[in-house]
DNA sequence: CATGAATGAGCCTTCATTCAT
DNA sequence: CATGAATGAAGGCTCATTCAT
């Protein structure tokens, strides 16, 4: 919906401040998330860490799960944000190892920001109903990554390019959120790590010829 | 030494009709939880479900979090089973990659077994205190490959095996998780999921000169 | 600072209605007490028998128990008011023994208005952690004791105030509870009963010679 | 029932084992009792701490309160042979001071032995339905003094005796109790304890006049 | 709209007691 | 008679949600 030219600032006063009020109770109910986990999280102690009634927060959501599928929302937001601004920062000219290389260090580094909230929200957060939204980071992705594979389809081995970018997009997952995890600070002070996914996802995509796929020789 | 949440079964059942029971319960967990979800999972429901008092629960499991920690458990040592038989299988003989393509496709049957179950493993029963269990088959998994690793050294190019075990494990269960809870049907029947999923991660061993590394030629 | 088992209130009421609330939790949980019993005390029994629901229970108090322990605090309150406001209705040229049978009668009287509470109060409710509170009229009584004790100091015999303070305490305690809880309606036709208790008390402080302590004349 | 002067001794050992059983599981109550408290005592403690079944519990009790209730019995009655074997000791040629003397100095060494124990039955422990049997040592310390008084008569000064003894006994549990659990140590070691309370019950017996009871002279 | 007191369905857990072996 | 697995009524308590003020 665009900015409708800043007229009617007469109702625009209150949105805003709903606008700020849900605000704070994500923001709110992620320090809890982060802090004690999804276990202890109430909507009481979610209305008592924003600093606002009971009653104010069911004025903005219907039940506890919609304040969390706003969280996860937003965060999934931030995260696709920080990827595209990240890609436009890549040099158009770049290798494909360049810009796998690029994506897999700003993805990284975003999740490295609030790695507590992570891990809460992979292994803790239910994923049921519309929950699956945790997905959608990844659904992401492999949008952004077909849609690479595809314009570099010369540059490029695999042929069956939709099941090639959900592959790399869920092993990259799959690597990155188990280390950020598990040590946080071992991934941010290890390049190594970086450059290993990197490897292993240029490899797959790499157009020379297979590895070692014949039968060894005369056997 | 905390009191770690009474996570732990409460005796170990020494008569036979006591085993029986402990069994009993847990099969009678999972068939709900893959029917109907964590959330849906009462300690009641449980008793109800395995024909047996909500009291004999209780003689067996201290908490409800205890019975799940044993049918994770259970579930586990399960894959791992299977993961060993698998490998018990495999030629001695084999290429690096028949022996990826062989565990690959064990771990996929295993895991087709009850995609219900391994989703709401994976998506719904929080994975905390004593439940990190889950991460358990990874961790046995990341053994294995480093073993593998270890074995043929000469025949793989990364050195720092470590490092490369957990990534080609890591990235193997993202790889595989995703598309069995996503569609398991379609795995099943496609046998190109797994070729591929072999190809990543054969590629990433071979210890043939790495891709188009260099920054492409006359530009 | 230990967790104090939980027997303090959660919160003080701040509106008036849910002042109300707690009083009217207070008024039925000692109505349920000495219609039923303790072992009869049920924190649902107790919400019904206010009229109010079980979650407004846990609104004000954390456990039963805490619920149990402001019934007693509330006793012993109104106990102690009744004796500090009799004690100002004694004349200050009162005989020693004119105060004491004030005091006892006094006493008496209250813990006459509802003997069933008394006997539940002192047989039932466990004394244990905060609970112990029962004992605070005992140790209030005892205050009051070696303060006139002490103010008398001349008129007394015993030397050690402290200790014959709380034996005048104990003493009195055990004798009006044990009467009251035994036959309330005896006691409160027996003007007896105060005399004799006084003139055990009376005759204990009295300073003139003890008696035939020595050994028999001419034996 | 009288002994049948030992005959069939074919039964006995049955018998005997179990009295035996039921004397374990008295002891292993206490024990339960004065290391934990009665909130904590379950059947399936005392069958554990007793080294026995929980089935063998119910082959003698019938219900828990039942075995609450023996354990009472078999205290009061010990308390009461006590006191008996107490009193034979006196002299008989005895001041009455005296035997108040032993007779209260008895009963403090008999509570001495498990303070513990005295506090949680005199505390803790239900007085309802059947269990108002704490107050049995009570009742015949009432008896013992009551003959005692009746038996004086010339030496004592209250006239109605049966009022009179049960002021003594209680006001003596009274101070007793209160003392022993609150600081048994210190009972154990002040001798001024017993002689205080000696005093307080002699003087009330002692047949003298009554200490300034006439209105103070010129006033 | 904000507030926060009130609601109540329902869950986890205990423990006295029974009964098949 | 002993054993101990099984039973299940019942109770304490939480927390998402509503609604009067």
């Amino acid at each position: 919906m665009a900015r409708r030219l800043r007229t009617q600032p007469r109702k625009l006063p209150t949105q805003e401040r709903a606008r700020a009020t849900v605000a704070t109770l994500l923001t709110a109910t992620e320090r809890l998330l982060s802090r004690k986990g999804y276990e202890a999280l109430t909507t009481n102690a979610i209305a008592a860490e924003a600093g606002v009634s009971i009653g104010s927060v069911y004025q903005y959501f219907p039940t506890k799960e919609a304040i969390v599928a706003a969280v996860v929302d937003r965060f999934c937001a931030r995260r696709i944000d920080d990827l595209t601004r990240s890609m436009a920062t890549i040099s158009p000219t770049a290798t494909l190892r360049e810009v796998i290389r690029g994506v897999v260090s700003a993805t990284v580094a975003a999740h490295l920001e609030n790695p507590a909230l992570v891990r809460v929200l992979l292994q803790e957060v239910p994923r049921k109903g519309q929950l699956e939204r945790v997905d959608a980071i990844l659904d992401h992705g492999i949008g952004i990554v077909a849609a690479a594979l595809a314009a570099r389809a010369e540059e490029v081995r695999p042929r069956n390019t939709e099941l090639a970018a959900r592959l790399l997009a869920t092993a990259t997952r799959g690597m990155l959120l188990h280390e950020i995890v598990r040590d946080p600070d071992w991934v941010r002070d290890s390049p190594d790590f970086v450059d290993e996914v990197t490897e292993i996802l240029a490899r797959y995509l790499d157009p020379s010829p297979p590895p070692s796929r014949a039968p060894r020789a005369a056997f």
